[in-house]
DNA sequence: TTCTTTATGTACTGACCAGTACACAAATTG
DNA sequence: CAATTTGTGTACTGGTCAGTACATAAAGAA
């Protein structure tokens, strides 16, 4: 056996809530790297100011981590999000905005991207056991309905559209072009991250957003 | 030491071709399900008629395998594709079957697509090792510009658009519906498997890409 | 103050797993 | 027919890594 030899001095002070934080950043850091099968606990461990150890105290498992770190991924998303007013632009011009914004959002956040596609690629088991992850996305929804309907009433919408499905297609266009910027990039021998392709790519996904809600003039 | 015994008898028949192709299969189907890191070596020769020896004879790490894997993927779905001819429809319905066979063929090939999320997990970095991917997919452009620029002759789709970016549209909305059907089905508590969602869901895309292709009347 | 709960660090372990050593058989070549 | 090249199976190994045993300090309760 041999002797533990702890620091006596060096005050160790306590503070639960931010080694916690510590932990779920550095976890986020790595999860969305590696993918949960590929991230390392020790790789996590050295990240953070503090242990191994304390991942499991705080965390259970690998995979209590992971499900922690996913919801604070979507957590730090949430309040990182538009914090423009849409509500004083007309309809138009506000889905344009939603739209051009999100893509940018999208591609300024490319790790939480990243953590989303590991989820999915396990098929939500994980996220499925996040007690609020659900609740935390909601507010998008309510957003798109918002202009959409204002849009439908000043008759420059075409109604009877649903705006789930509008914000799953902004989603999906936006979304894509950060997640799968490499494959199809390389395929088709594109720079996905030159200004000249970002800036069209944007235009020209506004430009399908607005075609497929405007009305006919 | 031990002794060898192989069986003298049963006559083990050699086919090193099919013995590639069959671990191939079982590559696929392992990574597709698991990731890169996730997958396991064992796992795949499990599922073969041969052992993990053969593995590293002809792929010589899981790596190799990986990307033998990863490009046999994109060789099997380019050979089921479409085999429709939609030369000789009207462009706007050509440009709507277009969508919707995507649409389904995406949503029939689960495994491929999962293979191509976990490459691009992986930031491409292994597909750019293949030779030959990227020629795989060129066609799929081709299509695409055949259709649109008859569509413009004809006076029906608005010039001036680019057919890379209109195939990368159609890609983003049908590889997304079901890439990320699992965070999004939670998040919005969709059935995004019932038959009524995926019909509205791929009428809905459709639509989104005629209203951007054509020419307003 | 003493006891209990909460928090923390260090060193280890046991399972798992990519890759290999060894043996040898089947085909091919000379 | 050798001799060589190609293909195959079995059993192992060395490293990696999730999780833990043990020790103990700080904070709070009694």
């Amino acid at each position: 056996m041999n002797q533990m030899v702890h620091k006596k001095t060096a005050e160790r002070i306590r503070d639960p809530e931010s080694v916690k934080a510590n932990i779920l950043l550095a976890a986020i850091a790595e999860f969305g790297e590696k993918g949960l099968a590929g991230a390392r606990v020790d790789a996590i461990a050295a990240a953070t100011s503090t242990s191994k150890r304390m991942i499991y105290y705080y965390f259970e498992s690998k995979e209590g981590l992971y499900v922690a770190a996913l919801e604070a991924s979507y957590q730090k998303i949430r309040n990182t999000e538009l914090g423009i007013q849409l509500n004083n632009m007309p309809p138009i011009e506000a889905m344009r905005c939603l739209t051009s914004v999100t893509f940018d959002h999208h591609l300024k956040n490319e790790s939480h991207i990243r953590m989303v596609m590991a989820e999915n690629f396990n098929r939500g088991r994980y996220m499925a056991q996040g007690e609020h992850i659900q609740e935390l996305n909601r507010p998008a929804i309510a957003l798109v309905r918002g202009i959409y309907e204002r849009g439908v009433r000043e008759g420059v919408f075409l109604p009877g559209l649903d705006p789930t499905d509008i914000h799953e297609s902004i989603s999906a266009l936006t979304f894509f072009n950060v997640s799968n910027r490499h494959t199809f990039g390389l395929i088709f021998q594109l720079d996905k991250q030159s200004p000249a392709y970002v800036a069209a790519r944007r235009e020209n996904i506004v430009q399908m957003v607005l075609r497929y809600v405007r009305k006919n003039p």
